[in-house]
DNA sequence: GTAAAAGTCGAGCGCCCACTAGTTTTCCGG
DNA sequence: CCGGAAAACTAGTGGGCGCTCGACTTTTAC
């Protein structure tokens, strides 16, 4: 995660990566993503992820100890590419600005359709408990309702969300149509324009022109 | 699906099938339902479905031909059942009567969580061009959004909708909430009321008091 | 240059999968 | 109550799965 091979170690003996070897993790990482999109976690294979980048399956499981730490290593990554190509402190912009953020990352996400899907599958299969990724989706959701809800507070202390739409509600509802809008759009994208489905939705909420 | 053993036939050989046939059928579909509910159409297997109910794979075999033939017939009574236990008719509603029955329809869903399990998952994994029920979701998305925006435009002739907003995408907006507010829902029922946040969602797009 | 760590691979283990074939059991109309 | 169809089971088949093991190759610090 950080930047070069384990850095310096000070004494001892063990070695650390090779040179290419983040190079080949990406690769991985990139190909696991694709593959668990189409398929999903629980029927997307490390087969068919070895398959993509021409690597036998022994040789991807010595990057990675399972199948389940591949699946979390796909999401840090990309929790870390969303911070890194799309990085709005949604708090930090707070009221009109935040909402502007949030259009453009519909934009952004259109963009993007393997994310989308991934994301898309992955929270549906993850409702299961038993899913690997089932407490990250909690998590990511639960920190999403709290950041959206403090954009909606100061959007309304701003004057600018409707008297009678709570914060908290604006949040949840939110957060709904951005999940909702990916499953029509995904099925066919031509069926919907997420963004402007989306500023749309703002337009009911809020009280100034959008 | 009518009634009772293939009805009289005229002459010919075959028999027809034993009285306990029909209610078997509906013991697998409901134990399919379950296990396609947890486990997605792609990882829930036939083995699982038979075992709920006692029976061996070949034995429920003898009653669908294959899997994907009985997730079309679980989809096929879950369309039948949702038709008879909630006769609703929301273009002969029409108007406000119409956006009320959406929200008696999201409470009917609250107290069905394995039935919306099912179509979360299901959408999710059909959204891949080659999961057996595709076509079937490409259809449901299609002709939902074909009564509601019927609905929205009668509610629009009446006044009751805004002007701003357009049938079409109130349309995709209010199957795009629900869909989204399902995937919270099932992560954490105790996160969201459906049938309020669906409620204050309309507040956003209607002109009266809901 | 070399030794040892890191990376890669082929082979294979045990398990689960959807589905089939053949046989036995259950039902029911006559 | 009996003959034959329907229904159910046992026993497989071929294939995919995650993951392991031991051997081979590549890299790199010294």
């Amino acid at each position: 995660m950080t930047a070069t091979r384990e850095a310096s170690r000070g004494v001892g003996k063990p070695r650390g990566s090779y040179a290419k070897t983040e190079q080949k993790r990406i690769e991985i990482l990139d190909a696991a993503l694709e593959v668990f999109a189409q398929s999903g976690y629980r029927s997307g294979s490390i087969r068919d992820i070895a398959a993509k980048i021409g690597m036998s399956e022994a040789g991807l499981l010595h990057h990675f100890p399972n199948k389940s730490a591949l699946l979390a290593a796909v999401l840090d990554r990309r929790d870390d590419q969303a911070s890194e190509r799309f990085p709005i402190d949604l708090r930090r912009l707070g009221g009109r600005a935040a909402v502007s953020g949030l259009l453009e990352l519909a934009a952004y996400n259109a963009s993007t359709p393997n994310v989308v899907a991934l994301y898309c599958i992955l929270s549906a299969e993850g409702t299961s408990p038993t899913h690997p990724a089932h407490a990250y989706f909690i998590n990511r959701y639960q920190a999403a309702r709290g950041i959206f809800e403090d954009v909606f507070t100061t959007l309304q202390n701003d004057g600018d969300l409707r008297n009678d739409v709570s914060p908290a509600s604006a949040a949840r509802s939110t957060i709904a149509m951005m999940d909702g809008l990916q499953i029509q759009w995904l099925l066919d994208r031509t069926s919907v324009n997420m963004t402007e489905e989306l500023r749309q939705f703002f337009r009911g909420i809020v009280n100034y022109d959008i």
